[in-house]
DNA sequence: AAAAAATTTAAACAAACATTTAAAATATTT
DNA sequence: AAATATTTTAAATGTTTGTTTAAATTTTTT
């Protein structure tokens, strides 16, 4: 083997998660995820119990990974230029390493009464939102216009994430090799902090 | 019933648009569809062989019906604002009758080699972009900045489309209802065109 | 080194699944 | 109205699913 052995528990763990992200829980079977960790069925009992909890551990242990960061930087103390762009090259990077990760989490919470939405309810974090402050005081000074928080937030996000939820439509559409993708969205860098900090920075009409 | 009869071969057809929407393919189950159609397991075979060939048409359908308007609207001979005003309005009011619609298709899509990207490749309309040369030729006259087209394009996408792709997401994070969810992406209808056509106006550094 | 605990294996289990069959019921054609 | 085609039903098919069992093996403890 060319990586260093692990425990059979992490192996499996591993595999769960490759598995879970490419097929979703509905379509990643127990056997699978076996045969992924190379191993036997009954291991994967043995040592998660069940196929849901398993999925459950996977889809927390992704959740944390994705959003944590998310808060931590927009609640940095760092200048609003300064903090947009450290937000989405952080973002981009971390997506790159796992460019499944979004779109993960967010199918298994579509459907209104999604089990998972309620592990999600749980796992939200209501901490105080400074990039929220920060935008009313910038306002309040003059500095960039007066606008609507979520809108700014959700443009956001949406500009980092939605590429990778759409990486294999984008591919096919745009004809792109996954160098290609990656380099795209190293692109976009620079592009959504411009367009974030553009709009800001002009007052409506 | 409230609604007029309806061909079973219909009722099938819409329910399993119903259920895969929901669940996914993975997850969606003959008896599911069935049941949601009122009607038993062996009619879902009988109209349509087997769960995979029905899935196809719901798939091809929902691509078509969610991905041809894009290229319908961005092709219009409109003003570049009028376009963009319209491209947002159209989409959102779209994606408000079939909130899952987006999600259904990418979800299906990941994973490199997904049978269904095979299926998206073939949909795939390589018509004239239209919109693409538009903003090349006002770039050229000076009316905007010069710009990647993709990059332009690929945010237009995410700032209509994410929103829905996270509803359930947003709703919890931001403690909506669904009614305020449709009041926020209406609002988007200003706020997405505002923020593209200021990037566009004002001249990088 | 013996005993105990933890891990691994192969096989089996029942439940859920997509699909098929054959007969019954209904609609259509002659 | 008889014959034919279509639709519907209920039951059974074989397969795949998640999970369990019990024995074999390895590791750890005594």
């Amino acid at each position: 083997m060319s990586k260093v052995d692990q425990s059979t528990e992490c192996k499996i763990r591993e595999a769960a998660k490759r598995v879970f992200l490419r097929k979703g829980f509905g379509s990643a079977t127990t056997r699978d995820i076996a045969e992924s960790a190379e191993t036997n069925i009954a291991l994967v009992n043995y040592y998660f119990r069940s196929k849901e909890r398993l999925f459950q551990e996977i889809f927390r242990e992704s959740f944390v990974e994705t959003f944590v960061p998310v808060a931590r930087i927009l609640n940095d103390d760092l200048p609003l230029e300064a903090k947009i762009y450290k937000f989405v090259d952080h973002m981009t990077e971390l997506l790159k390493r796992d460019p499944l990760l979004p779109m993960f989490v967010l199918s298994e919470m579509r459907g209104e009464n999604s089990e998972f939405c309620e592990t999600m309810a749980e796992l939200h974090d209501v901490s105080s939102n400074r990039f929220k402050i920060q935008l009313e005081e910038e306002a309040a000074k003059g500095n960039i216009r007066n606008i609507d928080f979520d809108q700014v937030e959700v443009s956001l996000m949406s500009m980092v994430i939605f590429p990778f939820i759409s990486m294999n439509m984008l591919k096919i559409k745009k004809n792109m090799t996954t160098e290609q993708f990656y380099s795209f969205v190293d692109d976009r860098k620079k592009t959504i902090p411009e367009m974030i900090l553009t709009y800001l920075r002009h007052p409506g009409k």
